[in-house]
DNA sequence: AACTTTTTTTAGACTAGTCTAAAAATTAGA
DNA sequence: TCTAATTTTTAGACTAGTCTAAAAAAAGTT
């Protein structure tokens, strides 16, 4: 089996990520823009997965991963949900706390440790942030009858079902104003000219900002 | 905190484990061997960790570490010990599987995950190889009345201790044999031409070679 | 003390990953 | 469709870590 880098392996999941909602080939910028790094760095980066198959690229037209690019960034993106889970689950960590350590361990290379782990924790289906865990081939049950609660409607009851790990401080608002994964919500309006979404849960009402509804996935009732 | 690379680290480690059995300081050479590169790369590296301060360094005199630098080298052997007892007690492996995972896995940067892991596995003293755990200060327990099985005299009875734990071929023969730690063993002869050391346990007679009996550590009853 | 062998350092080169600045290609607009 | 703006690539440079080959220093031997 092929032997990637740290960074390597970054720029694949990210890849994979943007291509989860993006149809077509990813841009230079846009993957530049994800890495936190310069679209001068990202061509070279294309250059080379492209040499090693792990996705297709042709000057000025972007990328799109391989099957086989596909299928090592889900292998890291199981092993990144599978140790954010360990961190919640047995060490008693925050969802908001759980993102940057993941980031590191999801490079440990050695299947056997990845199985294992997923097996001690029980074969969960998704982690401590509501994401689906991909399983030993690399499948990921999909997750029914999500949508974005940017895209709910005045009037809907919902349970909240995900949210975006990757910044401690929103993760960190969302605890203190008591919203969990499970927490049942009422839509009670939307500002048309924001986009804001008004929502009652747990007694009282809370505003979210267009960004933030994005960030929050929900499962009609 | 000063951040390392896993290169640094392990030089840092490398340099801290031949200190343990060598007095003055830790010559070039000796070094490239443990490290497995070459004398002028250890050149290089010693400049950049004499520069940080994490040891001394003086052209043609070898080097040792600062105490800024056991620390760290410290805090390395921790995670590495604390993750080998993980991979041994919580998910089952064998003590010939885990050396080459917690290689990796010292390498993670978090603290708080290190003091957690250990406080989850109820704060072991030794490793399933029967190393001592530093304490999360830093300090190692001395471990009492260990010698080498190749230091023993004929007619003891001992308990084994402790071995060293990166060969696997090694483990896996200790294993094959039924050598584990607690077994405990009988001297029964030594050969002074090659230093071979002649041990009853489990029932059996057993031939260790002098490199061999360098590996084992026990505890005279 | 002089010569030889061993150890260690230096010099120069290479790869991976990144950057800035400039050139080239593509896309958008009038 | 021609020009302007944007995107993407190239060129060249830099750091970290490694290597080989050669020079320099230290240690060993007569
Ligand atoms: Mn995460
Ligand atoms: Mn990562
Ligand atoms: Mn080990
Ligand atoms: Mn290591």
């Amino acid at each position: 089996m092929l032997r990637l880098t740290q960074s390597e392996e970054n720029y694949l999941k990210a890849i994979f990520t943007l291509s989860q909602d993006t149809e077509g080939a990813i841009s230079t910028n846009d993957l530049a823009e994800k890495m936190l790094t310069k679209a001068s760095s990202v061509t070279d980066m294309l250059k080379k997965l492209c040499e090693k198959e792990l996705l297709e690229y042709q000057k000025y037209q972007g990328c799109a991963l391989t099957n086989s690019g596909k299928a090592h960034a889900l292998a890291i993106i199981r092993k990144h949900r599978l140790w954010e889970t360990f961190l919640v689950d047995k060490l008693n960590f925050g969802w908001d706390e759980v993102h940057e350590i993941a980031e590191q361990l999801e490079h440990i290379q050695s299947t056997e440790l990845t199985d294992r782990l997923d097996e001690f924790l029980g074969f969960p289906k998704v982690d401590p942030h509501g994401e689906p865990i991909p399983g030993k081939d690399g499948r990921i049950e999909s997750v029914s009858n999500r949508i974005l609660l940017s895209e709910s409607l005045v009037g809907m009851k919902a349970i909240v079902m995900g949210v975006e790990d990757d910044q401690t401080e929103f993760l960190q608002y969302l605890n203190k104003i008591g919203l969990h994964l499970g927490t049942p919500i009422d839509i009670a309006d939307k500002l048309s000219f924001d986009g804001s979404v008004l929502v009652n849960m747990n007694g009282k009402q809370v505003q979210f900002s267009i960004t933030i509804a994005k960030q929050i996935s929900i499962k009609p009732l």
